[in-house]
DNA sequence: TCCATCAGGTATCTAATAGTGACCAGATGT
DNA sequence: ACATCTGGTCACTATTAGATACCTGATGGA
């Protein structure tokens, strides 16, 4: 990291590393993926697609979701603008949380994928058992 | 997709076991999240897409990935039925994986997700910023 | 008054998962 | 004879997810 010193493209004594292309760590396919890949992201997402809810409402209606995760993926859509987060001086406080039109749009863009689960994940199932059943064949000829 | 059954915080029935609904672990959409919403997965099938490749094909052309997550997520993706595995006895024997039909129209079902990150990512990253620089201010207050 | 309960979380600890580096087989070039 | 290519696996470590306990602060019941 030396100010001053201009590194001309052309250097080449040092060029192990392969030439970044589209799928390195900047894409931004890859981008999104390092955010809303896990999980969580999108069940709460489509969650809020109907209209925003409250902590405990997330909470009850994704079945397995702890407490840490959810407050831990909120945090991090609403870091990202997917989500916005309302701070009601009830009592006892209440929080609402509802998607932005940024997150709008990327639900928009999540439902053909959504569709695609709906109508093929019966075929993923039975690939699995026959992959399963292929497999159990093999180990039993080993 | 608006069956949230919005019970407003009624302080009544609350049993103990809430009702399954359709984001119970058994919701298709969950079921294809709990395998493809890795880093991973996506990026194979997408690099798939315009062909055939082999495995160290693929290791190069996806800057980072391990050969251990690499040959798993293939595993589990041809378990899925969604890549086919093909070993060509050349020598030494090289290996090719390809996108079946159902890969294909994932990866159609995809690519609405794909383009809105190209389009956002950047508008993402400004939100970022922006909710970096709120928290920062505030932790200065208190 | 004391206890329990609600909301919306954090803190801590452990279990599962991802990543790292070494190693393997079989054939080939040098 | 030895390093190198292919496509992996295995053992070990670092990171992450999940379970559990606890917190604040008001409210309502016995």
């Amino acid at each position: 990291m030396q100010e001053g010193t201009f590194t001309a493209p052309g250097y080449s004594g040092e060029t192990a590393r392969p030439a970044p292309n589209v799928y390195a760590a900047d894409c931004p396919t890859r981008l999104l993926l390092d955010r809303i890949a896990d999980k969580w992201s999108v069940l709460i997402l489509t969650t809020l697609g109907p209209g925003e809810r409250r902590f405990n409402g997330l909470k009850r209606h994704i079945d397995g979701i702890s407490q840490k995760m959810l407050s831990q993926t909120l945090r991090s859509l609403e870091r990202d603008g997917l989500v916005q987060r309302d701070v009601v001086p009830t009592v006892p406080v209440s929080v609402t949380y509802a998607v932005t039109p940024l997150g709008r749009e990327l639900l928009d863009a999540l439902q053909a994928m959504i569709d695609w689960a709906e109508r093929r994940m019966g075929t993923v199932a039975s690939a699995q058992v026959a992959y399963d059943r292929r497999e159990e064949e093999l180990s039993l000829i080993a």
